[in-house]
DNA sequence: TCCATAATCAACTAGAAAGTTAATTAACTA
DNA sequence: TAGTTAATTAACTTTCTAGTTGATTATGGA
């Protein structure tokens, strides 16, 4: 298993549950009880989910009483999007370039054409 | 292993040697032996690796004689920063209201300190 | 103190991922 | 046709993941 920061960051976004409940962490914070209540699995399966989420920085846990209140963290979301963009801007950059290419040249034999 | 098209893309991410990849994609088409050839490992595990990208939808492949080139397919990585970012902002504005709160909060007290 | 609640830890299982080597397919070349 | 190159497929191993159940820890309330 690959243990780079990305790596983990984009491992624990691969699974719907964790998005569920990152989706859900965008609303406000939340125990994990009730981040566990619209699933079927077991309360263990989340805690598990959690351990994984906060493993990647995308949430941190805080401490009341016996509840621990998770809070969204938006920084790997942030180093995931970059990553993303960067090389999703490289490409539509070649291929604008690319398609400039084209066109030169069908000017180019469009004005023979004609002439 | 969740089959929904954006664990199926976070998961494809999920690896530096598939994001090395696709990282020397978006400068251009390559085939699979240019794209082994930074690595330590087998041929066939890069193969491998291509089919994960491609079954995420992240590159295509074309044939050229007995060549296979792949190219960056960049649908997916929009749809990933997409979801990202919806969420990313979400957490955001709900940060800035409370923000807002607390400064309207603060400034009635200071307020009532001064008078 | 005793009990209930919130959450985690431990041990286990089934299935998937990532790598290996060996064999096979497909296309070009002499 | 025989040989070479590009790439995939097959079989196998090791390691990791995601879930399970059962036991344990930590806190608060009667």
């Amino acid at each position: 298993m690959p243990t780079d920061d990305l790596s983990v960051t984009f491992a624990a976004l691969a699974d719907p549950t964790r998005r569920a409940i990152l989706a859900r962490l965008a609303d406000g914070e939340a125990t994990v009880n009730e981040l566990a209540a619209p699933f079927e699995m077991s309360l263990q399966a989340i805690s598990k989910h959690l351990k994984v989420l906060e493993r990647a920085g995308l949430i941190s846990r805080s401490r009341e009483a016996q509840w621990r209140p998770c809070r969204l963290e938006t920084e790997p979301l942030e180093t995931a999007t970059a990553w993303i963009e960067q090389y999703r801007d490289l490409a539509r950059d070649r291929l604008d370039r690319l398609d400039q290419e084209i066109r030169k040249i069908t000017q180019k034999k469009e004005g023979h054409d004609h002439e």
